[in-house]
DNA sequence: TTTTTTTACGAAAACGTTTGCGGCGGGAAG
DNA sequence: CTTCCCGCCGCAAACGTTTTCGTAAAAAAA
């Protein structure tokens, strides 16, 4: 089954003009008569001509598209990123290709070669929970391949980076379950190679120290699967209620930990926030229809999508090589609900 | 910024052979010589030679791509849907571009129109709300370009669908709610215009019948933009709350209206389900934690999605005309959780 | 009128592949 | 000693564009 299209050789034909006579009046060269380019642009408009765009990428060098990698979409965080960067894509006549790592470090690698052989003009990148090593961005960087990280990013690449800020979003959180009266407050966070886990870790940590409390190792678990592996979490989880000093409250540190945190408490028929207090980065659109509505620190997503995408197509059109990068931190909100309010 | 690929060139003048033999030894042509496919193949993985797609996409006339339009992606339904689209086309060496229709049908038709300029070789699709008119994509197949339809599908264009049976999952709903007692049962849909509307109002009214009630017009409540625009919701659910004959049960036939609704019901302090018990199609990972835990009626989205891009690859690839198409049916599931239960 | 400039267009190469065909050399058959 | 065949490879065209360059004819300048 094919499905022919009119080709600017149609065009030239019936016209009886050259090829590069009707290539020139469709994009309005100056060296062709006013009249010619009427006649060219109402017959291709008459005959829905649209340039063939894989001609134009090979003849260009450059594909017009641009590839995604992020760990997965089946999460409100990222589909509501990649709501972003469709927005602007289009806007600007870019594709969008969207691959998933599912948090892991080989599909990842295998996505990253599979969109650059696909020759995509930029990558916009959130990494894995899995990589610790980034070798395989740092190797198409060097070949010129421009690239845009968000949300999970990396210090080994100088390109521009996209990202919550995370450490005050953290802090604010943790503030709010001490302002309420939580004392101890665990903290289960994704993988410790990951950058968001460091910045909401510090921001946890100083909470806890401004308020004059230790932060104690016990209390906080690493997933490093960044919850994928839905036992890890619940291992995590178990660790925490078996302590003599059981937590009375915990702040999670991404979408899916969350959910499945309160998930577990649920089953386990724990009180939240009677028993334990829940506090999650989410950006899951229901968070005011959990049992109980989740406290939740709320990245704005789409603004990170778009402006991940504007940096990118900045780098990918640029006309010298870039070297002023910068690392854009968008505020977060911290939308207060009934899982971390103090009971009696 | 540009990022030079080796070529088949590069590598015809470093082993002093042609282009042609390059290629044909590439493609293990039986009319080169097993010693320099030998050559040629080393040379190529040492120097990590990836054939350009562009190229290669221009000289086939296919672009190894495949498009899709669904509403939106921010939303569990479609998600994991696209989750399915992906492993079968990663699997098969296809690109997937994805688009949004936003519950528009003018964004439809951008998208259509964006898409088929824009070479891909099929079309994944699943309506918006606001579609009652295919002539976009029935233009398209009539060209030639291949597409299969899922969810929400049209008798208009002959071709493979794949959906879930709704009309099945509509009556198990509804009789689950029939046998917990409830009997002014409220319908809260779509668009009329879609299949999905029709055949779960078809299983909707069915229940009612076998259990010798009379599908109520005044308890059936359409939404043309599918929810999207939330006031249309509240309108709907405002109108059911003012009836003189309160419903005492809601089946909720999508997603977004399902969440929704409880979000609103929740917002009036409306208990549910001891005031109006839910029911809902949906998807969403955390239904087990809503409050109350939601009913739903769940559906094979990945599977779905495994099917769609199954079919849609053997249309592309099928070498002659195909005539026989199917309409696969897949059975959803009815997980009974505590938004329908009676009380007391 | 002759020369120069301008206008408007066409020819051809190039992007990186794939593929039909033609050719060269050597061995087998006549 | 011819003829034929076959294995192996290169030439060139093609996919649909864009772009450089060349060149007619018309217009302007001399």
């Amino acid at each position: 089954m094919k499905f022919e299209a009119i080709t600017i050789k149609h065009i030239a034909k019936a016209l009886k003009l050259s090829v590069s006579t009707v290539s020139k009046a469709m994009r309005g060269s100056h060296e062709i008569s006013e009249e010619t380019k009427r006649n060219v642009l109402a017959y291709a408009r008459e005959h829905n001509y649209k340039p063939n765009p894989i001609a134009q990428s090979l003849k260009r060098g450059r594909s017009k598209s641009i590839g995604v990698i992020v760990c997965n979409i089946d999460n409100n965080f990222f589909s509501q990123v990649i709501n972003g960067i469709e927005s602007i894509a289009r806007q600007k006549d870019y594709n969008v290709i969207i691959t998933q790592s599912q948090e892991s470090y080989e599909r990842e690698i295998a996505n990253s070669e599979h969109l650059s052989s696909r020759s995509v003009d930029g990558l916009i990148i959130s990494l894995s929970a899995e990589t610790k090593n980034v070798d395989h961005f740092i190797k198409l960087h060097e070949k010129g391949l421009p690239m845009v990280f968000f949300d999970r990013v990396t210090d080994e690449i100088a390109t521009h980076k996209v990202i919550a800020n995370n450490y005050k979003g953290a802090y604010e959180a943790t503030r709010h379950l001490l302002q309420q009266g939580f004392r101890r407050i665990a903290h289960i966070t994704s993988s410790g190679s990951l950058s968001i886990t460091l910045e909401r870790l510090e921001g946890y940590k100083k909470a806890l120290e401004d308020a004059g409390l230790e932060p104690d190792p016990d209390l906080i678990k690493f997933c490093p699967h960044g919850g994928m592996i839905p036992e890890e979490t619940r291992q995590a989880l178990n660790e925490l209620l078996q302590l003599e000093q059981r937590p009375d409250a915990i702040f999670t540190a991404s979408d899916r930990l969350s959910t499945t945190t309160l998930s577990l408490l649920r089953k386990m028929q724990i009180a939240v926030p009677q028993q334990i207090a829940l506090v999650g980065f989410t950006n899951s659109i229901s968070a005011d229809i959990f049992h109980p509505s989740l406290t939740s620190v709320v990245q704005p997503a789409m603004e990170m999508g778009q402006l991940t995408t504007d940096l990118l197509i900045q780098l990918i059109e640029s006309k010298r090589p870039v070297t002023d990068f910068k690392k854009r931190v968008l505020d977060t909100e911290l939308k207060i609900r009934d899982s971390s309010l103090r009971t009696q």
